[in-house]
RNA sequence: GGCCGUGUGACCGAGUGGUUAGGUUGAGGUCUGCAAAACCUUCUACAGCAGUUCGAAUCUGCUCACGGCCUCCA
């Protein structure tokens, strides 16, 4: 557990030594989605890398409880205090119940996740779920004196808290810059100041999503509830918190001042914030319209696509890049990390067929050590997988007789696999459909074009060989014997 | 305008004050009945300018370009 683990950590702006509040408990929570629309492509890669951050923390032998909230309540369109709640907006618009938009895409963000091979959290709560803790939370603060009541919305308090806590801490901004440069925006006349945001709403009349409060029929403001489910489930203190980039600025800096004023501490030791997807070197939004639902990208039905590509293949796509690195998608790219992983799984595919020796001229643990010290170094995927390829050129060199490992090397690269390719980066055999059926099926046809082949019928042989490889199985030779694998 | 960040070879993408990232692609080779696969070898790099240094692509400054946040978004 001495761990050498070291984490960015975006209040300090760089990388610290991970050390956990009470090990070997670590608490991670992680901003989920607003369930009001499809997740698209860019919101998986930050569930992606956090699910290396979680399946890494969990290698090492942390026990974490791994917190992702779902926001289904309270979301405003444009952060006025007077917009539509994006669920009640969007149930209008599709004539649903609003829970009916939630559940909708809730299952949807499910599917997908589940698709990329993504770990459940630990625990998942909602929004609606916790109202009253929200409530009691904003009591709270009112009664520390950083928010006030105006005609049933309650706000925060930026300047008052201010004057006793650093409000920028994440951003490092001046606040007399941000109190400038805040656009004049409509619905600022009962806010005493123009940065305090709400914490809680008074519903309009029309407002279909509503909770009694003390301040009467309302529903909470949108950074609220990740600061009242991350205390009531991981406490004022916890570990890592979470979230993309674009989260920083304003929802996090609003949930870590809300925290402050309700506990009188921080509530996250380490701040850790993924980086965008980018689309031709601009964000993947969705209110910019350049996204891929997931579904377009696994089957290929998007004009900027060329083809589909399997969740596995995206995910390894993912992680070849950094988690706090911008990554651009393109179909060149995609294409080259398809190749990549392909060329990866069919190498571990051969290791149940290598062959031991007395003697060994590779040394796994050197790997392993190195593959350690990659992830502990602020999870760097990209570099584990270049280890990994040095594990392949081995695996294959092996099969071929070209190189000699003995049996503890053996059994020490089917850990290295079973640890890294599969438990660490999360990655799986795509084709999980194999059974022993095909299995037989191959293997006939493959003897009937090796008797093709020693009677030089090669017009057989080489008709097995193609027309296998349309319908999608290629066949491999070599000196010992011929396998297949799916194309 | 403010804050934060980025600019690496055909493409994606790591890293580092002096040594090969890695994947994909291109070229050559080994193997093969021919291929494919695999393996070996190999080419095109660190935006520009100036400075620090024995030495910088890596540090500093400036310039240019791009991106994120500052309004909902992972």
């Amino acid at each position: 557990m001495d761990s050498k683990l070291v984490i960015y950590n975006t209040l300090s702006r760089r990388k610290e030594l991970f050390e956990p509040i009470n090990p070997p408990l670590v608490g991670l929570y992680v901003c989920g989605p607003t369930v009001y629309s499809d997740v698209h492509l860019g919101n998986c890669r930050t569930f992606v890398s956090f699910d290396l951050i979680f399946r890494y923390l969990l290698y090492l032998g942390y026990k974490v409880r791994y917190v992702r909230n779902i926001t289904d309540a309270g979301h405003l369109e444009g952060d006025r205090d007077e917009g539509d709640d994006k669920f009640a907006k969007k149930a209008k618009l599709e004539q649903l119940e609003p829970m009916e938009i939630v559940q909708k895409y809730t299952l949807g963000f499910h599917d997908v996740l589940r698709l990329f091979n993504t770990l459940p959290p630990s625990i998942e709560p909602t929004a609606t779920g916790h109202i009253s803790e929200q409530i009691e939370m904003v009591k709270q603060i009112i009664e520390n004196g950083y928010a006030y009541e105006v005609n049933g919305t309650v706000y925060f308090d930026v300047e008052k808290y201010s004057q006793t806590n650093d409000y920028t801490l994440l951003t490092n901004r001046q606040l007399e810059d941000m109190l400038n440069n805040t656009r004049e925006l409509g619905g600022q006349d009962e806010k005493k100041g123009r940065l305090d945001f709400a914490l809680w709403i008074k519903a309009k009349p029309e407002h279909i999503m509503r909770w009694p409060s003390p301040w009467g029929i309302g529903f909470p403001g949108w950074h609220i509830e990740c600061s009242a489910m991350s205390n009531k489930y991981l406490g004022n203190q916890f570990d890592i918190h979470g979230g993309g980039m674009d989260l920083a600025a304003t929802h996090h800096t609003n949930e870590i001042a809300q925290s402050q004023a309700c506990n009188q501490t921080a509530p996250a030791k380490y701040w850790m914030h993924t980086n965008m997807l980018t689309v031709n070197g601009a964000r993947m939004s969705k209110s910019a319209g350049n996204g891929f639902l997931p579904h377009e990208l696994f089957s290929g039905n998007h004009p900027l696509l060329n083809r589909g590509y399997a969740p596995m293949s995206v995910r390894f796509f993912m992680l070849q890049a950094h988690y706090r690195s911008t990554l651009d998608f393109s179909n060149e790219a995609l294409e080259a990390s398809d190749k990549g992983y392909k060329r990866l799984m069919n190498a571990i595919a051969l290791l149940p067929k290598l062959k031991a020796s007395n003697t060994s001229e590779v040394n796994i643990a050197e790997i392993k050590d190195r593959c350690i010290q990659a992830m502990d170094d602020d999870f760097n995927s990209p570099i584990l997988i270049a280890e990994l390829f040095e594990v392949v050129r081995i695996i294959n060199s092996v099969y071929d007789g070209k190189t000699k490992i003995d049996l503890k090397g053996l059994e020490q690269l089917h850990l290295l696999i079973n640890d890294f390719v599969y438990n660490i980066l999360g990655l799986k055999e795509d084709s999980a459909e194999n059974n022993g059926d095909l299995e037989k099926l191959m293997d006939f046809l493959i003897k009937l074009r090796h008797e093709a082949k020693i009677a030089k019928d090669y017009s057989t042989s080489d008709l097995i060989r193609n027309s296998l490889q349309e319908i999608g199985f290629q066949l491999k030779d070599s000196k010992e014997g011929t396998i297949w694998s799916k194309s």
